[in-house]
RNA sequence: CGGGGCGUAGCUCAGUUUGGUAGAGCGCUCGGUUUGGGUCCGAGAGGUCGUCGGUUCAAGUCCGGCCGCCCCGACCA
């Protein structure tokens, strides 16, 4: 390798090269032989996997179950919801032929499952007592895209779609904030990634749905990336397949129904929350390797004495549930390791060397501050604890540093001449009294959307920046991955 | 789907202008050396030059078709 093959470019010089290379060499995905595809590698879909576990225990913690439906879906169920239909009919993957005969009815690769849900929750429902259904599903599904990126948009992706049916029209408005409210804790607490939770502009909605909620975070290059949905798809669904019950007064009514996704996208969201120019920088709840021992020794002996106690630490470590990794490795130096796991994101480095078997310490270096000022000897006594804080402060810390960036890039503007700088480097928060015709033409002008109305709304009202007419809302535009 | 770039060793690429025996660095294997910030030295293995066809005594190199990838735009979780 040369040294422009060992050194990341920088994330200010190419914001997307440097994105691509960390996912690629920092072994968490590569590209599959079709266009668009990815193949996950073991230390990404570990990632996953603890991102699944944290979103899982909140599902379940609400009531939901989780189920699996069938990946291929009737043609004829797409397009018995018009606007689902619409929106969705351009990037289906269709299947003709199966076992060597051409299809009667051509069948769908499911780019979402509302309909084939729609479809079982009208068999599975007479009563208000089968209300609420509560399920979710961890599956894959496929969306033909024209333009693909790794983690952020594939052909198939990974992702849990979750999909609820009720009796009432509260009860459905209740449980879409309570999922993105799940989003939203699991993001910020588990991922550090300081999202703001909104509700999406009509031209943004799913298609099919009456509200979309979104948890939308902003990237390093101060592009929004929307992280997480929560949709509510009011009676549309339900009148598409026949959602039907009788209620207590035996009066037969159509339900209401939820669905609500984050995909392995969100990966892409922490990558480009926290990564700095050397690589990842993984929060440490969800790191796959919270600690990376590093033994450094020159001679057999020194090797004798320092590889035990490595183990032994990493042993000790793991009882109290921490996630370590030993890097054993004998033909690679301590510096290239160093470099390794730095590009892997690992939150905390462990090193221990003949002095430090001596001495009865360990240097430990922590990820998200490089260099001398990250690294500290402690003593071996207490060690645990000493590293469980210290894991729970990079956690802090990348919260943090990850709110301070968004909030200084994030501007509150008047006019539309401050608008465009706003969105050249970040969001603009406004009031916003305008229509669909309006967001699109600041679209063709800016590449800026609108990315949420934010929950969180100041009250009163103002004056809408760009029609100048009274304003309600607040309003998040920025450009969108 | 439009515009641009590119396809040569596992990776990054040179060689194509001017056709004439397939190259480098990194990685990999072996031996030694080194190890607290990407060690160094030596020996080796590894390629139907994306693919199909054409021109030619001769094609990685020239011509044509096809396939694929990356970047930018429109579309999108």
């Amino acid at each position: 390798m040369t040294d422009k093959d060992k050194k990341l470019v920088s994330r200010r010089e190419d914001f997307n090269e440097w994105y691509n290379s960390v996912v690629l060499r920092a072994d968490l995905a590569d590209y599959g032989p079709v266009r668009g595809t990815m193949i996950v590698k073991p230390y990404g879909w570990a990632l996953w996997e603890n991102i699944q576990q944290a979103l899982d225990r909140r599902f379940k913690a609400t009531g939901v179950q989780n189920a699996g439906f069938p990946m291929f879906i009737p043609m004829s169920f797409l397009q018995k919801e018009a606007k689902h239909v619409e929106g969705f009919a351009p990037e289906l993957a269709v299947v003709t032929h199966g076992g060597g005969q051409e299809l009667g009815e051509p069948i769908v690769v499911r780019p979402t499952s509302e309909t084939i849900i729609g479809h079982t929750y009208a068999n599975w429902v007479q009563s208000y007592r089968d209300l609420p259904i509560l399920i979710n599903l961890w599956n894959s599904v496929v969306r033909w895209e024209l333009r693909t990126k790794l983690f952020l948009r594939t052909l198939e992706f990974y992702w849990q779609e979750g999909h609820t049916a009720h009796a009432t029209q509260a009860e459905a408005d209740e449980r879409t904030r309570m999922m993105l409210d799940v989003y939203t804790d699991f993001a910020v607490n588990e991922a550090a990634v300081p999202v703001i939770p909104g509700e999406k502009s009509e031209m943004e909605r799913f298609a099919g749905a009456d509200q979309t909620l979104t948890i939308e975070a902003m990237m390093g290059d101060g592009k929004a990336l929307q992280s997480g949905t929560s949709h509510n798809l009011g009676q549309n669904f339900a009148r598409a397949f026949d959602i039907q019950f009788l209620d207590q007064n035996n009066v037969l009514q159509y339900a209401w129904t939820t669905s609500w996704g984050l995909s392995t996208r969100f990966i892409g969201a922490i990558i480009m929350t926290h990564g700095d120019d050397q690589g990842l920088i993984l929060p440490p709840r969800l790191a796959p390797y919270q600690v990376v021992i590093v033994p450094i020794y020159r001679k057999d002996e020194e090797k004798t004495a320092v590889l035990p106690t490595a183990m032994r630490i990493q042993n000790e470590l793991m009882a109290a549930g921490i996630r370590v990794k030993l890097d054993d490795r004998d033909n690679l130096t301590p510096g290239y390791k160093f470099n390794d796991w730095e590009l892997r994101g690992v939150p905390v480095r462990l090193e221990i060397g003949p002095r430090d078997v001596e001495k009865h310490s360990v240097a430990l270096a922590r990820r998200d501050m490089p260099g001398r000022e990250g690294k500290q000897f402690v003593s071996q006594e207490g060690l645990v604890a000493t590293v469980q804080t210290l894991l729970t402060e990079i956690q802090a810390n990348l919260l943090a540093r990850a709110t301070q960036f968004r909030d200084a890039n994030t501007h509150d503007v008047r006019d539309y001449e401050e608008f465009k700088t706003a969105v050249e480097t970040g969001f603009a928060r406004v009031w916003w009294a305008g229509d669909n015709q309006a967001e699109m033409q600041i679209k063709q002008e800016t590449k800026a959307t609108i990315r949420c109305f934010p929950l969180a709304q100041p009250g009163g009202s103002g004056v809408c920046f760009y029609t100048g007419k009274p304003a309600h809302r607040i309003a998040i535009f920025g450009r969108a991955y």
